[in-house]
DNA sequence: GTAAAACATCGACTTTTGTCATCGTTTAAG
DNA sequence: CTTAAACGATGACAAAAGTCGATGTTTTAC
């Protein structure tokens, strides 16, 4: 399981990483039951997440209490509340495993060791961030334009394996549509 | 002029910056016309911007040429195509003055430069992409759940100068709603 | 294994949002 | 200054999305 993560860090900072073996063992393994919650609201994030197994929703809650999802993050992929884990202010959002998870774990100490310790790392940081600033800026530009259908099409098309993986109800949240009105649409293809 | 830019810079990373006129003096003083393009979708964004007066409007077009908007900058605030200007890859965004402005741009080399030569400029890069990072979640969280109304009374209670300063066009195309639909509503509070 | 809860779908209906044409006003260019 | 173009508001209508209740299915907890 933990080569997952290991490849994954050589896949991106090269083989050359001579401390490879104290950043990987820096990481806490985690397994988690399906509905188990990773950060509430209100708390400190405390770590970064690499999801070895299983899938993460990224969420909050609209005025009605019904669930927004921000992201939804699968295997191979790093997932946090990245301003609250690099600030320490109270997270904003939700993370919740939707199915069960094998987690690596890095919590902020460790994580600025690693920054100091290990010179590759410190990209580390950048590009988690760097990719969820694309992540957020894509999903902004696309969605805020697209009708219902147009948004479905898009998942199907960008990332197809959702659809059977996960809920409807989960996936009309992401696609911020209403979960009838996804299920009539999804009729209609 | 160059004072707003000088005082911005100083504001966040104190006064004990020793080589503050280094920094300051490297930025190039830019005036432009309203409605001048600053850059376009497919070249390498060159610069980040700091608007010093006047108003940006960072954008998209959607797949019927309608502009959407997701970002308006204005004064004491920092503009940019970040991904294109950090990776040197084609920009997939669009910037235009919507009014007279003064920036001081700073072009990518020179970036680096501070980067390596004045210690707590690296902290500058990490600062914008953060608050943008924070922007585009803020955004999403909110904006997919709220109704065209909500997202109006949103804007007068967060924003409240935009909608006097800038076009219904621009605020509509910002807040997602048909033009239409956002003159009918305006009249409605 | 069984009962309760959560989920998915669907029809009927309401509300919201989008489209189009019109018209008066404001803005910009020569 | 003047003329064209862009803008903003609005009515009539169309389309899209949301709500609600009913029903059958699947999942979960004990």
């Amino acid at each position: 399981m933990i080569d997952i993560l290991r490849n994954h860090i050589t896949s991106r900072l090269g083989n050359d990483l001579d401390n490879l073996d104290k950043v990987i063992s820096t990481f806490k393994h985690i397994s988690t039951k399906r509905n188990e919650q990773l950060l509430q609201q209100g708390e400190t994030c405390k770590y970064v997440y690499f999801v070895a197994k299983g899938c993460l929703q990224v969420y909050v809650y609209d005025q009605d209490f019904n669930e927004t999802t921000r992201d939804i993050v699968i295997e191979d992929n790093w997932c946090s509340e990245l301003l609250s884990f690099g600030s320490g202010n109270p997270a904003t959002e939700n993370i919740r495993a939707v199915e069960p998870c094998e987690l690596f774990a890095i919590d902020r100490q460790s994580f600025q060791t690693m920054m100091e310790t290990v010179p590759q790392f410190d990209k580390v940081y950048k590009q988690i961030l760097e990719a969820s600033y694309a992540n957020s800026v894509y999903r902004i530009n696309t969605f805020v334009s697209l009708t219902a259908l147009d948004r479905i099409k898009w998942l199907m098309e960008y990332r197809p394996t959702l659809m059977n993986r996960l809920s409807s109800k989960l996936i009309a949240s992401y696609l911020g549509i209403n979960k009838d009105v996804f299920s009539r649409l999804k009729a209609k293809l």
